[in-house]
DNA sequence: CTTAGGG
DNA sequence: CCCTAAG
């Protein structure tokens, strides 16, 4: 048999539609090899006209069917691999035409070289012209076009003015025309007919022959092979996963074949819910086996199955047209159900099919940080409107599905179209991530705006009455606001945004270190700034700058108590100040600590630094705290050791050849004295223990002292030396 | 809970 | 400032 790929058709009538000119298939070699596949080379004149490309208008090509066993693959699905045909296609397909001129050469002497080389640039032309098409309907996202009208396309000149012009053509085609050779599914299925070695299956009727698509030009279709049934039950469980990888671009595992039949059929109706583990294309329409109703046949086959709902809305005959997204999302959940007797890999495979995976945590995290404003606010609406049915803006994309308190914090799942799977992804709310805020009232100090007139009343009363504005503070507040709920609203409904702003402002205005505005600032813990942490999360540093009064109040606290006594010297002295924790006072004199110890030279480098931040704590309060510390023989260590570490590298730098201050010869005076100093003190050391022990041995045994004993004990008490306390 | 210490 | 181990 024949078949003819490109131009050449039977079916006259259709191509003239098309605006091909037909070209005669008498053109072809006489000689009639059993299995030739027809090329026919065209250009493109000026006009969109296609006119034969050479003078000798086609090449033959006998026996391109090794691509039958090169496992060629079509891949069906036509949102998701075009690109694959494309690249498949044209790449093997160039291999395929090259062999093609070697081939044909001897079958065409008269061809010479030049002419040949120019069709060859020409065919190469063309099929960059195909992948320009077909990535034009990738992006069009118009899976519903036939290969066999890409390859039109790409002769025409203009091709994106061609393709929407044939698409035209395309849509009035289909109602007038029942044999329309443009379903890509029903390409594909020649194709999986074809790799399957389905030969069992009926005629091809001859229209689909006609249709030529880049990959027919390479794969050498063998549509004579293909009945217009697709059996996939005939398919062994080998055959049907090269069907699948062909179909959905990928790999299976699964052995289930009514699974595989199942996935595949899916995949090739645009992943419709196909319960059919048979079909057949019939007048390249998808017809259920036995059924000759033609698309209404397909249809009523799938209506049988009761998840299916919506297909008679489509337009007929187009498989490839089926909306992904307006598939209900309950013929897909069902869909699962009707699996669900597949292995483990099955869930995998078909939650892969369906392009719908569980969202990640970070994924939920992120987006529940865009919509948490959102949420919130449509939490709030909620709860405000929760008498009225919960009004939501029908504006709305997200439905709020449930709302469970789980561990302080708020989850909220929404019910979200992923791929319209009707996944329920968790969107977490982030109403606090640190400690819970001990004082929102604070809040409200700093947004006068958003402060119930009340509250600001009660407020400015406590501040002007002198109240010691303790941690029952906020509790008087409250207490004294008429309508707590109100004022709490009011709270929530801040948005970040602005709290943020106040706080800045309040740290501005904070930074004024008088004891009565700290005082009066208090319990705000929003001076919230967020860092990144080294984990890569966030988190709100509750920062409030030490002012000098509370430092002198810390060194005065640690003088009286003692370093280490934090909760007392927090309790007695820093009573009022509820903001200040007993860790954050020992954190403050761990810093005061690295100050003073730090600062051996005054008014260098670590000052002025220190400037440009935070206040400078004055000298005397620094030299306060090294007191303090040497006192109760707190040295830090690390500092201890480094400053005495840099001291050490000073004195040595003072000996040294070129820094130093001592001559060569007084360099070497005080190295040896060095090395006999280190011997005496050893030697001294050795002595003094010697005498020391001499002395307890003496006192012990209750012998009369000598004068060095009498000396020794004119300057310790021996009851000290003998009780070990020193 | 408090303290100490690391980060 | 945050976190956590240890008492």
């Amino acid at each position: 048999m024949e078949t003819e790929v490109g131009v050449e058709g039977n079916d006259e009538a259709k191509h003239k539609e098309c605006g091909i000119r037909k070209s005669s298939s008498s053109l072809s070699s006489p000689k009639q090899i059993s299995d030739p596949v027809v090329y026919k080379l065209v250009r493109v004149e000026g006009d969109g006209r296609l006119v034969p490309a050479t003078d000798d208008e086609l090449v033959e090509v006998e026996s391109l069917r090794i691509d039958d066993r090169c496992g060629m693959h079509v891949v069906a699905d036509p949102g998701q691999t075009v690109g694959c045909i494309s690249n498949e296609g044209s790449s093997s397909g160039m291999a395929q035409l090259k062999r093609l001129e070697g081939w044909s050469q001897p079958e065409n002497k008269k061809v010479d070289p030049d002419k040949l080389n120019g069709r060859l640039e020409y065919i190469d032309e063309m099929l960059q012209k195909v992948k320009e098409e077909e990535r034009l309907y990738i992006a069009c996202g118009s899976p519903d076009c036939s290969s066999a009208y890409v390859i039109v396309d790409s002769q025409c000149s203009d091709p994106h003015d061609k393709l929407l012009h044939i698409d035209e053509k395309l849509q009035c085609e289909i109602p007038l025309q029942e044999p329309v050779p443009l379903l890509a599914p029903s390409l594909s299925e020649s194709h999986l007919n074809q790799s399957g070695s389905v030969g069992e299956c009926s005629h091809p009727p001859d229209e689909l022959v006609a249709g030529g698509s880049p990959s027919s030009v390479t794969t050498k279709p063998d549509f004579s092979r293909l009945k217009g049934e697709i059996c996939l039950d005939n398919l062994s469980i080998k055959e049907l996963h090269e069907t699948f990888k062909a179909t959905f671009g990928r790999e299976t595992t699964v052995k289930d074949k009514q699974w595989l039949k199942r996935r595949i059929s899916m995949g090739l109706t645009n992943s419709c819910d196909v319960s059919t583990t048979s079909f057949i294309i019939k007048d390249n329409k998808f017809v259920k086996k036995g059924n000759e109703e033609g698309c209404n046949g397909m249809y009523g086959s799938f209506a049988k199955d009761p998840p299916i709902v919506n297909q008679k809305g489509l337009p007929t005959c187009h498989v490839g047209q089926l909306d992904y997204h307006k598939v209900p999302e309950r013929r897909l959940e069902n869909h699962n159900l009707d699996d669900n007797s597949g292995s483990d890999d099955h869930q995998k495979e078909q939650r892969a099919a369906k392009r719908v995976r569980k969202p990640t945590k970070r994924y939920i995290e992120e987006l529940s940080e865009v919509e948490s404003k959102e949420s919130n606010e449509r939490l709030l609406n909620l709860a405000k409107d929760s008498g009225h049915d919960g009004l939501i803006s029908p504006k709305s994309h997200v439905r709020l599905v449930r709302n469970v308190s789980s561990g302080g914090r708020t989850v909220i799942t929404r019910l979200d179209s992923l791929g319209g799977s009707g996944i329920q992804v968790p969107c977490v709310s982030r109403v606090r991530r640190s400690r819970p805020r001990k004082n929102f009232m604070a809040l409200l100090k700093f947004n006068p705006s958003s402060m119930g007139m009340a509250a600001a009343l009660v407020e400015k009363a406590l501040d002007d009455h002198g109240f010691p504005p303790d941690d029952g503070n906020e509790n008087r507040v409250l207490k004294a606001s008429s309508t707590p709920e109100h004022v709490h609203h009011q709270f929530v409904g801040v948005p970040e945004k602005d709290k943020q702003f106040s706080v800045m402002s309040a740290v501005g205005l904070g930074n004024n270190t008088d004891l009565k505005c700290m005082n009066s600032n208090e319990d705000s813990d929003d001076n919230a700034v967020t860092v990144p942490t080294s984990k890569g999360g966030i988190r709100r540093k509750h920062h409030r700058a030490w002012t000098l009064s509370e430092v002198m109040k810390l060194v005065e606290g640690v003088s009286r108590y003692g370093a280490g006594r934090w909760s007392e010297i927090k309790r007695l002295a820093f009573a009022s100040y509820s903001y200040r924790t007993s860790v954050d006072l020992k954190d403050k004199w761990r810093n005061l600590l690295k100050a003073s110890f730090a600062q051996t030279p005054p008014d260098t480098g670590m000052n002025s630094r220190k400037n440009t931040g935070a206040m400078p704590i004055p000298t005397p309060i620094l030299l306060k705290v090294r007191e303090l510390a040497e006192m109760q023989a707190q040295v830090p260590p690390n500092l201890s050791s480094t400053k005495v570490a840099g001291s050490a590298r000073k004195i040595d730098v003072l000996f040294t050849k070129k820094h130093g201050i001592f001559s060569s010869a007084e360099r070497k005076i005080i190295g040896n004295f060095i090395i006999r100093w280190c011997r005496w003190k050893a030697a001294f050391d050795a002595l003094a223990c010697v005498v020391s022990l001499r002395l307890l041995i003496s006192i012990q045994m209750g012998k009369g002292m000598g004068r060095t004993q009498q000396a020794a004990s004119s300057h310790f008490k021996m009851s000290e030396i003998y009780s070990g306390s020193l």
